[in-house]
DNA sequence: TGACAGGGGGTGT
DNA sequence: ACACCCCCTGTC
């Protein structure tokens, strides 16, 4: 299917710090993106939006190639993707890791670790499919979603459908894309967007709190999924999604047992400042490697 | 090898 | 608190 294509040269991807295997993967395959697939050779291959870019590591440094039709398009966008224009270095400084030692040590476990800029309405569909969700699962309905429902890109490569397309699809033909119950909340969200043009170009330009409320106005969309759409999907570093594997770090680690959900996002902003969300990040991808060791070697994280 | 629970990056009532 | 859907994963 993609080897249809014809790629163009390995270049490196200029800005990116290097990168350990662990740690490309953690982002592009961490839970921010949905759309990377590891290919035989170790390389990935990834799309967002209607762009379409091979990574690779070599000796720890960052690759990227691109389908020769597209290549002049991605390079620039791949960049802004992967949010590698030295930004992030300043909000990751910024972080209290000269007094919080378990921040420090996540910091330290996944160097290069970033947020990704991805389209906003991609990132809000993407989410609306997450609920109760891993990430396996996600991405095997935005796969089916883009194959369905999106337009062809090259070589059998199809780009995830805009919200006024899904706005034509019927809910039994969502709910096929195997999303049980989200297929009522996606199909009813398209069915808004659709009735109200702008709606979501207005929200990602509006500030933080405004843009949370108006997407927590969305069926299907609470405090959980609006932070990570204008985390991932906005670059609003501010926001602090707190999922169970938040409540889970926020509690072993930082002694916040028993807290709330809300709470915990009060005292993540708090504690870590205007660039929480960067903050979330490491303590997510710290957690989740701790699990996946506990599981392979059986002891207790 | 195949069937069978159990539970899963939440949201809405 | 619990239903909402239903596929993955780990077990027997």
């Amino acid at each position: 299917m993609a080897d249809k294509i014809t790629w163009s040269d390995w270049a490196p991807v200029s800005g990116s710090p290097s990168l350990t295997p662990t740690t490309l993967a953690e982002l592009i395959d961490g839970g921010q993106a949905f759309r990377w697939n590891r290919q035989a050779d170790g390389s990935w291959l990834g799309v967002w939006g209607h762009h379409i870019a091979g990574l690779a590591l070599r000796h720890e440094q960052l690759q990227w190639r691109a389908p020769v039709s597209l290549q002049k398009q991605v390079g620039p966008a791949l960049s802004r993707y992967l949010g590698v224009d030295g930004s992030q270095d300043l909000a990751r400084d910024g972080l209290p890791w000269r007094s919080d030692l378990h921040l420090a040590q996540c910091l330290q476990a996944f160097p290069g670790l970033r947020i990704l800029q991805q389209p906003f309405g991609e990132t809000l569909l993407c989410f609306l499919c997450s609920a109760t969700k891993q990430i396996v699962q996600i991405k095997q309905m935005v796969e089916l979603l883009a194959q369905r429902h999106g337009r062809e890109i090259l070589g059998g490569i199809h780009r995830l459908p805009t919200w006024t397309e899904i706005a034509a699809v019927s809910e039994p033909n969502l709910r096929a894309c195997l999303l049980g119950f989200r297929a009522r909340y996606i199909h009813q969200t398209a069915l808004f967007l659709a009735a109200h043009p702008g709606w979501l170009e207005e929200t990602e330009s509006l500030r933080y709190s405004a843009a949370k409320e108006r997407l927590c106005s969305l069926p299907g969309v609470g405090e959980k999924v609006a932070d990570c759409v204008l985390l991932f999907g906005a670059g609003r570093l501010e926001a602090f999604p707190v999922d169970v594997w938040i409540i889970k770090t926020m509690a072993r680690r930082y002694g916040l047992d028993g807290w709330k959900p809300a709470q915990i996002a009060h005292f993540g902003r708090a504690h870590f400042g205007p660039a929480a969300g960067l903050a979330q990040q490491f303590l997510f991808a710290w957690e989740r490697q701790a699990a996946r060791l506990a599981r392979t070697s059986s002891i207790a994280p």
